[in-house]
DNA sequence: AGCGGGATTTTCT
DNA sequence: GAAAATCCCGCTT
């Protein structure tokens, strides 16, 4: 059982991806604090099809070969941000998308840049990223420090986290690395 | 409640 | 040149 952040990343996507549940994301913004749950993850592998790092390392990718414990951010649909955890190891191309979030501290402001309110306001990969102001110049960024950082939340029983397969993919999709705690109004689709 | 199409640009073939 | 780890709106059941 991984009692640190780091030893919790070190593992594979697919081990990783449930052990985020529960985890908290601190967003220091406009002079503002937002705390966020973690809610829904998938994970996404070199080995996978589906994932962006399956045809090796390329500018847009190689973060997710970095080292474990950083935000890859990519651009999609040309108009959204998503935004992933990398796991480990280095070298290997490996990383936890974040679908959902629930605000715990300074759920006005998500609203403000979402221009939404309520579960729309964060149950999505691409809504929870303008909500939280993740953009581009936050790709690579170091989840150990503010002005977004990654801390360990109160532990979910097992019982309480689904998998399935994931959403909004062609390929791969009887792979069943999406993970999201039951019953949770934030998550983006039951 | 569910389906279908449009938005809009980066990335890779 | 096509596809994309999405979202929103409008139309139909």
């Amino acid at each position: 059982m991984a009692s640190d952040l780091a030893s919790l990343l070190s593992g594979s996507a697919e081990d990783v991806a449930p052990r985020l549940l529960g985890a908290v994301l601190t967003r220091e913004l406009n002079g503002e604090t937002v705390r966020v749950k973690i809610v829904e993850t998938e994970a996404y592998d070199q080995t996978d099809v589906a994932s962006h790092s399956y045809r090796g390392e390329t500018e847009r990718t190689k973060v997710m070969f970095g080292p474990a414990g950083y935000l890859y951010v990519y651009f999609t649909y040309g108009m959204h941000y998503c935004c992933n955890v990398v796991t480990g190891p280095a070298g290997h191309g490996a990383a936890v998308l974040i679908r959902a979030v629930e605000p715990i501290e300074g759920e006005a402001l998500l609203q403000i840049n979402r221009k939404a309110t309520g579960v729309n306001t964060t149950n999505g990969p691409a809504k929870l990223c303008q909500a939280l102001g993740i953009h581009k110049h936050l790709n690579g960024h170091d989840l150990r420090r503010l002005p977004l950082r990654l801390e360990l939340g109160d532990s979910i029983t097992q019982e309480s986290i689904m998998q399935t397969t994931r959403i909004g993919i062609a390929k791969g999709v009887d792979v069943p690395w999406r993970f999201y705690i039951r019953g949770n109004s934030w998550v983006s689709k039951v």
